[in-house]
DNA sequence: TTCAAGTACTACGGGAAACGGAGTAAGTGA
DNA sequence: TCACTTACTCCGTTTCCCGTAGTACTTGAA
């Protein structure tokens, strides 16, 4: 129940939803199993749909038609847009960071 | 007031402030300056004075004896560690972002 | 000398949202 | 039939982000 359990997080769950939709369309679940794959980050169900309805509703991804029981979700020109913006800052941030450990402390 | 003012961030204060420590000691007030230039993100007082606090009962950073009024902190060899996993992380995951970004997407 | 601006921090409180547990329900395979 | 996976909804708790306000000292220009 506690919010992000006390770790340093390196990431948050809304840029990781919109990183695993740049491979194309997916739904909830589907993210979920994304994330653990490629992040190594297990979102729980709270935390996953909590932030994928407040991405629609700041129109950085957007519902699709949707079979059967799911719910599938792409992204949209602006949340690739906004992605694309944070992706490059932390590469960046990770880039200097690495670069500052490997050359301070003694 | 609200947390994260309704954006998406793309990296938590902690990580910001121990990304700063990485390049040597620093106090809160330069950490500010520090990462308003580097990283182009403002931290208020309360974020920042707060984040510092919770990483020192954490042993992720280390307050030194500090002169007149300024407290400086340093990073730990656990902060290090743990920086050092996260920008990894964040490096990889940039990369990876950015590539299907690129892929992706008619 | 006065006053604005910068430095450096403390104290406080609201509220967004991260997080996980529990529950529901359908489908699959043994 | 039963266990397991898939896919999601609902909800309460807790964290901690974030800004505002305030304190106090220093510096420098008018």
């Amino acid at each position: 129940m506690a919010r992000r359990k006390s770790e340093v997080a390196w990431a948050d769950p809304t840029l990781l939803i919109l990183g695993s939709l740049a491979a194309g369309p997916k739904h909830g679940y589907a993210i979920i199993l994304d994330t653990k794959e490629n992040a190594d980050i297990t979102l729980g169900p709270g935390t996953l749909y909590g932030a994928l309805a407040r991405l629609e509703e700041r129109g950085l991804v957007r519902a699709l038609p949707g079979q059967e029981r799911r719910r599938p979700y792409e992204i949209t020109a602006a949340g690739a847009a906004l992605l694309a913006a944070r992706l490059k800052a932390m590469r960046s941030f990770s880039a200097h960071g690495l670069a500052r450990l490997r050359t301070a402390r003694p």
